[in-house]
DNA sequence: GCCAACGTTGGC
DNA sequence: GCCAACGTTGGC
């Protein structure tokens, strides 16, 4: 299995690249996915050793900020049997867990974050995921086209 | 702050 | 099982 490239996002607010990099080990447990599409990729396909890029959502400006690798894959999110935490989910059966999470460890920051306008006026990132129209998905796809393009794109500042 | 897009919930 | 109502996401 080649390794697979992802793109995760968070709202810097809550959990930022820098929270990321001053992590312990620069690692954190991505919790909190509640959506059933995501936790698919989280549970079935995120493997150990695939990468990852970081994307600052909600926020200006919305940008990839750098990337992470994968160090564990999908396990069960015990946030959501802790009655504590806004993540808890009560119909969750601990035998069956509902919702998956993955650990993943920074990378390397980008010289130049890789703008949300940027990539839209870049005509090979067209058909992109994260730019498709009413995207809402926190977890998604990268070929390892739009990989290699964007990783390019980190290393000369752009316009935007 | 607005609102379009989408997922989820719940009444029937 | 349909679908209206509601909540959330996230760009603008």
């Amino acid at each position: 299995m080649p390794r697979r490239y992802w793109l995760m996002k968070s709202e810097p607010d809550a959990f930022s690249w820098d929270d990321l990099c001053a992590a312990k080990d620069q690692t954190t447990s991505w919790d909190g996915v509640r959506n059933y599409q995501a936790r698919n990729l989280l549970r079935d396909e995120i493997k150990e050793g695939d990468q990852v890029f970081f994307y600052h959502s909600s926020t200006k400006p919305q940008a990839i900020m750098g990337t992470a690798t994968v160090v564990r894959a999908g396990y069960p999110d015990d946030s959501q049997f802790d009655p504590k935490s806004k993540y808890h989910d009560e119909k969750s059966d601990p035998a069956n867990p509902r919702w998956f999470m993955v650990d993943i460890k920074a990378d390397k920051a980008f010289k130049h974050p890789v703008s949300l306008p940027r990539m839209k006026a870049t005509p090979e990132l067209e058909g992109m995921a994260l730019l498709r129209k009413g995207n809402r998905l926190s977890v998604q796809p990268v070929s390892a086209e739009e990989w290699k393009l964007i990783r390019g794109l980190s290393r000369t500042k752009g316009s935007e």
